[in-house]
DNA sequence: GTGAAAGCGCTAACAC
DNA sequence: GTGTTAGCGCTTTCAC
């Protein structure tokens, strides 16, 4: 036994004293080989530790059945989500997966653009990313199939959310709570990244609000409105700027579950009961916000990787993915941060009363 | 301009009227060209659109440039925060990377062995996995330069902490504030997968916790450990247990900071306060923790797989990596939810004293 | 059934 | 400087 660095399909040819396109049938488990000599050429492939080149194989056959996935905020966990779920179907159906990771537009670009060389990858995913019309026009041109998820792209087969209606959902919920101050906490686009088609997701769940307040003819006070880089420490830190107004909000949206966590400590920094004094919906239902007890707009973000996995295998099958558009349902999770604000207790839809908040659960350790 | 699908190096030759040699040396930017040549065939790749094709590059060159890695739970923080560390050096370094996630044993060795082929990856990096000595010799075989991060393999460079230590300092910790009756909530290592030389991480920090309470001289209670599947839902019902104990513990120590949450939840539950009436210490120092206020033991996540991947690069540069063992350090960092057990309140290290427990907030909803 | 040979598209060594 | 050629290690006709 040899090392298998170095021993080629000739060697096992020699050593067979067979033809290497017999080999090669053998290893591809092509009908046409007789009995016996598939079984010497696999005993030598044994003996000899054998093991095809993948550069060669895919050389060869013009596909390396590698598809790449272009993610922003790898370690975010709707990010990672979305990721398992495509890594899942791209691994069964016997796809490598290469994963670019990128935290700014220069990464992105740089991604973007290595993925449209030649043979580099058989499909690309993108995820929750800005694509200019360049980006998708050099995919184009460059013959590399292309889908996106969490992300409208034209002509591209996508799998989305609606996030106005959610972020719709999410007011409504809470209006038919009784809540009319509604403060809102999201994004602030960054130049460049996060922003999907014009406008980032959070910038969309915010329009829904609007809309559902004004449907609602409750009308919106821009100053409810906050804007800052994702993350739970800048969310906490607007949060507490809304709390501190003389007419605060009786409730939050946050853009995402991260943030409302920040909104929930920020309530608890400054011993707001939640959701006595204050209601709080987040959006995605990652999975701490089942242990926070965070109501949420859910939205299933492994299935979309898995979707946009799947939909990619079909281009690559060759088949034309319709609808272009997909849109996967979303809904309200109730949990116990949103409930009827005070003066309106009759029929409570939380579980309990008179209880501590998190966040001041927070703010005593 | 045409696709670039299908275009050559030949076609550009052609079309420039110089050799492909010529050509090759223009693309990988060697000196000995004329300008004006260089700048001729540079014109013709632009109108064709040429790309090269990274298979034929890598076949010609012997190495794709590519490397993998496996890890299991992807979407578990402790995970994704080290496999977004290597993404980022290798990302730097110009190598693409295969991420396979592996959650069963089968998962695991269907990944192992395909890495193995020849070209498929020019190193991998195996994370928190055991590995038998039947995977280290297939990848010593097959010639795969081979790291592991947070998992010892003899003979193949590793990055790690030392978990008894640190399951040691988070005993320390807690036995220097008063605590005698400790509880410990851990997994039950589950055959085959997530084991990393023979025991996992786990059992390596509860070890350590044994260490330090025998060495205070306060022996240990086997009542108080409990093991279970990995998930805060699984640890709120273990530490649940230990809270209905009638001598109960005063402070549990949760094998990751994902349990510790868990543990919180429990307390929240039934109504037991924290750090009043009991303590949590967690490890890891994922990104919540500090949010949740938890006590932890913080390991360099990002680092540990940033380190891994620095490793590979000198192993795939033909270096040598001494030392094999490389072992990245870990400190307590204490928060808001560990602190003097009741009747022992002087000098409480905690900020503050009388608070409700998160514990208790989240019941609340 | 099986062997020989022509690609796949590039790099690199070698001439000129 | 630049063209030519021999690989890299497979798959896949096409004869036999």
């Amino acid at each position: 036994m040899q090392a298998s660095d170095r021993v080629t399909i000739a060697d096992v040819a020699g050593a067979s004293g067979v033809g290497i396109g017999t080999v090669s049938r053998v290893i591809n488990g092509a009908a046409n080989v007789r009995q016996a000599t598939r079984a010497k050429v696999l005993k030598v492939i044994e003996q000899l530790a054998y093991r095809p080149s993948h550069l060669a194989t895919a050389l060869s056959r013009g596909t390396s059945r590698t598809v790449a996935i272009v993610v922003p905020h790898v370690t975010r966990p709707s990010a990672v989500e979305r990721l398992a779920g495509a890594l899942a179907v791209l691994a069964e159906r016997g796809y490598a997966t290469i994963v670019c990771n990128v935290d700014t537009a220069s990464q992105r670009d740089q991604h973007l653009a290595a993925l449209t060389a030649r043979h580099r990858a058989d499909g690309v995913i993108v995820m929750s990313l800005a694509l200019s019309p360049d980006h998708l026009t050099s995919f184009r041109r460059a013959n590399v199939p292309l889908v996106t998820v969490d992300l409208a792209a034209r002509s591209v087969p996508h799998t989305v959310i609606d996030d106005v209606a959610g972020g719709r959902l999410a007011a409504e919920h809470l209006l038919a709570l009784g809540h009319a101050r509604i403060g809102f906490i999201g994004d602030r686009a960054r130049r460049g990244l996060a922003a999907t088609g014009g406008s980032t997701s959070s910038e969309r769940r915010r329009a829904g609000l609007y809309d559902a307040l004004r449907a609602a003819g409750i009308g919106v006070d821009p100053s409810l409105t906050r804007l800052g880089p994702h993350g739970p420490a800048s969310a906490e830190a607007m949060a507490a700027e809304l709390l501190a107004m003389p007419d605060r909000p009786t409730a939050i949206f946050a853009a995402s579950d991260t943030q409302a966590t920040g909104v929930l400590a920020a309530a608890d920094r400054l011993g707001v009961r939640v959701p006595q004094d204050l209601s709080v919906i987040g959006f995605d239902d990652i999975e701490p916000a089942s242990l926070l007890r965070l109501s949420t707009v859910r939205q299933p973000l492994q299935e979309s990787g898995a979707e946009g996995a799947r939909r990619l295998c079909a281009l690559l099958r060759g088949e034309r993915v319709l609808p272009l558009r997909q849109v996967l349902p979303i809904e309200v999770v109730q949990r116990g941060s949103s409930g009827r604000p005070a003066g309106q207790s009759r029929q409570t839809s939380c579980r309990s009363g008179s209880h501590s908040s998190l966040n001041s659960a927070l703010e005593a350790r």
